[in-house]
DNA sequence: GTCGATTACGTATTACGTAACAATT
DNA sequence: AATTGTTACGTAATACGTAATCGAC
């Protein structure tokens, strides 16, 4: 049995050269590790060192001695990142989304549900990822624009969301009373790059237009103040009376863009998860 | 950094449950187990047990951390291993033959010129494995009964060996000047069964013998002295006059059963080994 | 009452730093 | 003179065992 400290210095002394350089970087004195390798030395039964009066060096058993040491500090290190992981894990309620809407409003019941847990939420773009995430467990719940109908998983609707064009009001769309997405075709529109579905939704629905992306909503929000620009809304993203004086909100027509969110567990975890649904539902 | 000793203690929780049995098995006191446990909570930052008054139970991450302590504990005593086998092997002269003879004059030689080594010595029934053996360092040297003509090896013919048959002189074959194998065939013999390439070698060459295999050299001797059955002896196997008065000694003509031995090393050793072929040369 | 875990306390081990020394550069 | 490794010695940290306490079976 040998002492980790005594491991570290001996991978320390093999990746520093002299005893001196590693009584530095490991802020203990040279006799403290002097000692130390000859208590190594002892208790192995086995010379790791050629010493001659002012040298010390690492002879071929003490290379494969530090090579294991090597070994041995990594799966140190490896079992107390895996243990502060989990239990990292453990006070962490993780969710994916398929859009941002959902998250504004399921990230504050968690919050509140889950006091003392840290709520991390996921944007992504694609279905697989989120349903996977879900099946391997980096997911406690997912947020899809349909519900899942196999046995394992329990799905419930609970927000509707729907797209609208911001247009300035002297856009030659203007006047409309709602809109189909192809109308908009080959224009510039505003957009922010973090929307999930809704991303590759409007890019594959409208052709030839020319997206302008903002990866700051701050700074997309300032835009759209000032531009005369194209951009999207949704009921949902309106919050208040933010909407500028010299726009106009228009409906889409397309039910593509008229989307229902499901917010889906796995079965086994249904029973836990009642209070969050509960929430959802008061809404 | 958590301590060797605290890790060990870990795992010996997770394997007998209580810290009353650990602290048997390992010898200290309970304890010394209760503040080793609570120090490596206070170490990771993490609870790793539930405690009733008077129970206390490893929780999910405590099992994580106590399958990573195996790991852990693993690398450890791998290490040890390792460098004590390695320290050994350095201590060993090993070498391999393909047959009992040269071992007999060979095994001496080494043990005079590498005092305070162990020589440790593999007899062999098949020459690739040796060959194996040598390129991989298992062997320093290796006997064959021919040499290595590849450009890496360097081969020394030291030893010549011939094979006779020993008969009952009441034996109907006891009055030839010589033999050769096949007039064997149908014959009972004795045999021992450590004699490398020798064994499958007459046991092909003499068909239908019947071969009567003794593991023990001491006890095949006393029998060959006893019994009227027929053995095999050879040139160096014949150690001062113990051939017993009513048996005779037979040469074999086949040139199968006349060898040259080689000692054979790599080039590259052959160097630090020169005295053991200059001993060799003056036998 | 017995058994298992924890706390309190004194002891023994031991890893540490400082200082002094030796030898090499 | 500066650097490096070793030895000697006193100190401080700490792991240990014993004894006492508390609860649960």
């Amino acid at each position: 049995m040998i002492e980790t400290y005594i491991i570290e210095q001996l991978a320390a002394v093999a990746k520093y050269g002299t005893l001196s350089r590693v009584a530095e970087t490991l802020h203990i004195s040279q006799p403290a590790l002097t000692r130390s390798m000859q208590k190594l030395e002892d208790e192995l039964g086995v010379k790791l060192f050629e010493r001659s009066k002012n040298r010390i060096t690492l002879n071929k058993l003490g290379e494969l001695a530090a090579r294991h040491a090597e070994v041995v500090m990594t799966a140190h290190y490896e079992m107390i990142r895996a243990v502060q992981e989990a239990d990292r894990q453990s006070r962490t309620f993780s969710y994916g989304s398929i859009a941002p809407a959902p998250m504004w409003e399921v990230t504050p019941i968690l919050s509140q549900l889950y006091m003392g847990m840290t709520v991390s939420s996921d944007l992504q773009e694609n279905d697989d990822v989120l349903v996977r995430g879900l099946d391997d467990g980096t997911y406690k719940i997912i947020i899809l624009t349909h519900p899942l109908d196999e046995e394992k998983y329990f799905s419930c609707e609970f927000l509707h969301e729907k797209l609208y064009m911001l247009l300035p009001k002297s856009h030659r769309l203007a006047g409309r009373p709602s809109l189909q997405l192809k109308d908009l075709a080959g224009e510039n529109i505003l957009i922010h790059s973090k929307i999930g579905f809704w991303y590759s939704l409007v890019k594959e629905k409208i052709p030839d237009a020319k997206f302008l992306e903002q990866h700051e909503l701050s700074t997309l929000r300032e835009i759209v103040k000032t531009a005369d620009i194209p951009s999207f809304e949704t009921n949902v993203s309106i919050v208040g009376d933010s909407l500028p004086k010299n726009k106009v909100m228009i409906p889409f027509d397309d039910s593509e863009v008229d989307v229902k969110f499901y917010c889906i567990c796995k079965k086994e975890n249904r029973q836990e998860l009642t209070a969050l649904y509960s929430a959802l539902k008061m809404n």
